[in-house]
Order: structure tokens, then sequence, then C-alpha cells
RNA sequence: GCCCCCAUCGUCUAGUGGCCCAGGACGCCGCCCUUUCAAGGCGGUAACGGGGAUUCGAAUUCCCCUGGGGGCACCA
């Protein structure tokens, strides 16, 4: 069979890390299987402007790697299509007009919980005679259409990682596919749109598992064509398994992009939420990925999502860049901090001193600002000398101006001889030199980094610590 | 309330009846390396939710309980 799959994101502007996830699985089983990956945003609700949100995530997906084979799909221009097709199924009794308000349903529904019966339509407009809705038509009563749903029996579908899944009909109660503005519900759009652009498979999030049984009903009514195969994925939790969600940290695909993430490491790290290959490895680049992918494979359990193992593992991901590479990730960031124009070749050295121990690029480049912070605007972080635990910072700090005064700036710096003359330890007083060079008590290494600040600026750096500090 | 899904170290997971007194990774702890902190190397800590049943044998099969999550809209 032809594999097509769609990746069908909410015009939302952002993509989450759940909805991110979603779009990989799809785009990895189409990849794996030779087929077809599509891209369709929902927006099925005219009141929202879509145009711009659509064109954040189209350029999150180029950014993660995921691309698209055919022109992106909106469900915004085919409203005439839905409606053609609730009609279809109105005339051929699988829908009904139901002219109940919000309000009615609402009170309604709040009677039948507060009675201890369950939420849902009651079914009120869904056998009256033709004769009893021209009346109520006639009233000026909203319309909308609503599927009929099986009285009896159950619904019955095969998940391709869950297996058989089975709900009776009697507790899925009739739902609307057409507002009464005309616009459809996605239970209606989705199979449509499936439909149309011959969707072989659905992959999503398991929050809609429910959901798939009234999609595929309405699939049924449409077309005696075999409808896809779904499959659900496990749910992206919170460290505290409850929906991940912003007081969780970041959560939209594009903070992490801004805060210095790699997408190698985003899409390694997402493709082993809820998944993992035969062989156990976790590193893994985009075509690796692919290789190894399979559905089967896919867990069951919601999956917490954890900062720091990402940390790390983008950590792995800045290590194994090129320098040019590692250079073009971090321009964009740089750019953002330190302005239009700074010293291209001090960053460059600035990357490579940091590669080595960075685990975001947003973090590396704060350990590099003190390079590019005018020496005129640059001070040490409020709270730097208070994580200075020596007492004898003074000394330290003047030992180490008389020795940057005299020494030949044609040699490496080393300041290990100033630090054993004093009878310290480097552990007791280096850290007093990282804060007068560098304003924080850790970062770059600081014998490189008197280097790159040259002689000039890093003696200034020492006489304004002491300044400050007399 | 009703319906559905799920359940292995703190976290992501491997495991589909014996290879498992449960393996890997992140984190954490210790040691080494070392110009602080990191990074790196080495080592360590740590789990099959509970109870039945099937079987010579169960993390793996079945049932019940418990726990967690999702759903029940003129949202998607």
């Amino acid at each position: 069979m032809t594999v097509r799959v769609r990746f069908s994101p909410a015009p939302s502007g952002s993509l989450h890390v759940g909805s991110a996830r979603t779009a990989l699985f799809n785009w990895l089983y189409a990849r794996h299987t030779g087929g077809t990956f599509l891209l369709r945003i929902e927006d099925t609700d005219q009141s929202r402007s879509t145009d711009t949100s659509a064109a954040g995530i189209e350029d999150t997906l180029t950014w993660l790697g995921l691309d698209w084979d055919e022109p992106v799909v909106r469900q915004s221009q085919r409203f005439a299509e839905y409606r053609a097709a609730a009609e279809q199924l109105l005339d051929e009794g699988r829908a009904y007009a139901c002219s109940c308000t919000p309000e009615e349903i609402k009170a309604r529904n709040e009677a039948a919980v507060a009675a201890g019966r369950s939420p849902g339509y009651d079914g009120h407009c869904r056998e009256l005679s033709d004769a009893e809705r021209q009346q109520l038509a006639a009233e000026g009563r909203p319309r909308t259409l609503r599927f009929r749903t099986p009285e009896t029996g159950a619904s019955t579908f095969v998940d391709l990682v869950r297996g058989e899944v089975r709900v009776e009909w009697s507790t899925i109660t009739d739902f609307v596919i057409l507002r009464s503005d005309g616009t459809p519900l996605f239970f209606l759009a989705n199979a449509v749109d499936d439909l149309e652009m011959r969707i072989s498979h659905v992959i999503r999030g398991e929050d809609l598992l429910d959901s798939t049984h009234r999609v595929l009903a309405v699939r049924a009514a449409l077309s005696p064509e075999p409808p896809p195969q779904f499959a659900h994925l496990p749910l992206i939790v919170g460290p505290d398994r409850a929906k991940l969600s912003k007081r969780h940290g970041a959560v939209a695909l594009e903070e992490f992009r801004a805060a210095g993430y790699l997408p190698d490491a985003l899409r390694n790290y997402l493709a082993l939420l809820g998944w993992a290959p035969e062989d156990g490895r976790e590193l893994l680049d985009a075509d690796e990925l692919v290789a190894a992918f399979e559905l089967s494979r896919v867990t069951h359990a919601a999956a917490a999502f954890d900062h720091e193992k990402l940390d790390w593992m983008n950590g792995e991901w800045i290590r194994r860049l090129t320098l040019p590479e590692l250079e073009a990730a971090a321009l964009p960031l740089a750019r953002a901090r330190f302005g239009e124009t700074f010293d291209l070749a001090l960053l460059r050295r600035a990357l490579a001193l940091g590669q080595g121990r960075a685990t975001t690029l947003g973090a590396l480049l704060d350990q590099a600002d003190f390079l590019f912070i005018p020496d005129d605007q640059f001070r040490v972080r409020p709270d730097a000398w208070a994580e200075v635990t020596t007492d004898r910072v003074d000394e330290i700090l003047a030992a180490v101006e008389a020795h940057l005064e005299a020494r030949d700036w044609g040699e490496p710096v080393d300041l290990r001889g100033v630090i054993e003359a004093l009878g310290l330890k480097a552990r007791q007083a280096m850290p007093a030199v990282y804060t007068a060079i560098e304003g924080r008590r850790a970062g770059l290494p600081v014998f490189e980094s008197i280097e790159l600040l040259g002689r000039d600026r890093s003696l200034q750096r020492v006489r304004a610590a002491r300044a400050q500090r007399a």
C-alpha cells in the first residue's frame, strides 16, 4: 500500500512539543516507508486569521528538517465541500438538523450531570417530523447538522500501535458536523479531506483516540472506500505527569530554537519520547531515525518531557558540529544578543573555546558575552563576588594585574605560577580571576579568555574590579 | 458521573515464558583528569504498583484492585 500521511496542526502560531513530536512521527513513517508526507492546516474556525500562524508552523517544521511533499492544504479554503458533504449525509438520513440553541444544550447537559447521567447531546431533535422541523425553521431557530450515531453495537478499529480498540455506540451521543453558520467541525472536515487526499495513515496524539470512532463513522457514511489506518501516540506530559504546559518551562519549539537548541537534538530527543530503536542507540541523525523507525515499536504510556536529558543531548549534537556549522547555527542568536555589528573573528574563537563544554548555544553565548560587551558597559554580575569564597581576593587581583602588566604577550597566558606564589590552590583563587575578567564565577577557560580580550582590555577589567572593591 | 487508554529505576526506555536476583541512557553520588565551573574517562546508587490465576517456570499470558492519563462542546 502506498503510504500517504498528513500532519494537521491547529493554526496556533507555534508548535507545541507534543505537536512537533506528532509531526516528526508522521514524517518518519512516511520517509521510512517511502510514502508521502503532507501538511494540512486545521482551521475550520473562520473567525481566526490563520495565514501568519500557518507560516510560522511551516517555518518551524522546515527548521526541524521535516519537509512535506505537496502544497499545504488549508481547510478554510474548502468550506463549500464540507457543506456539500454534510448536506449529502442529511439527505441520506445519516445526519439530521438540530434546532437546539447552545444555551438549551448547556442547560440540559448540566441538568443531566446533576442527575447523575452522562453529558452529551440528548437526542432532542433526533426524531422530529418534517412538519416539526419546518416549524422550528420558521421560528428562526439555529440549524446545525448532527451525525446520527448508531444506537446499538460497538465501534471497533485496529490501532497500529495499540491494537483493537472498542467502544459501545450507546456511549457516543449525536455530534455536530456542521455549525449553524455553515462551517464544519473537524470530524467532518477530517473525514472529507482524508478521503479526498487519499490519506492512508493517520498518526496523532492519544487525546484524539475517542474521537476516532466518530471520524470513522462519518467517513464510512461518506464513502465505501476503506478508511485510513490510525495510530495514536502516547501523550507527552510534564514532570508532574500532568499535561505539559507553560508552567513546566518551554513548550513551544520556537522557544527551544531561540534558546539555542539544535534541530538535530530536538528531533533526536522527540523521536525517543515514545519510541526506541531496536538496537538501543540514543544518538541518531535524521537518516538513522528514518531507517530505524517502526510504528510497532511506539510505546503505549505517556512520556514525561525531561529538559535535562534534552540539554545533555543538545550538548552532544553541539560537539558533533564542525566549526563552520557551529558558527552558522550560532550567528542568528549572536546577532540577536550582540547586535548586527560585532567582531566575527572573536565570535569564532569563542565558539571554538566553548564548544566542548556547552549544552545550548544560548548558554554558550551567555558565557561569551563578556567579550562583546563594550568595556564601559561591562559589569560584574551582582552575585558573583558573593560566590567567591576566599578572603584574599584583593591580593589575588593585585598579583594578576602585576603579572599581566609585566608578561610577554607573545606567550600563552598561564596564571598558575602567580597563584602558587601566593600559596593558594587554583580551586581557591581562580573564581576571583574569573569574576574580574568574565564577570561571573565560572565560564569559558579564563587563560584563553584573557588572550581573546588582549592586554589592554584584560588589565582594564582587573583594575576595574579592584577599584570596585576598594 | 459515564466511556476509553495506560502501568519496568526519579526520568526516557530495553524486555513479547526460561538468556533477567532485569540491560542501556539522562539525572544523582564517588573517583580520575584538570587553570575555577563544566566537558571527558571510570565506577556506584536505583525499578518489574498490589493480589489472585495459568505454567515445571512469569516483568512477559488472564482476572480483580489500585494508581495515572485522556475523552464525553456549534475546540481541534
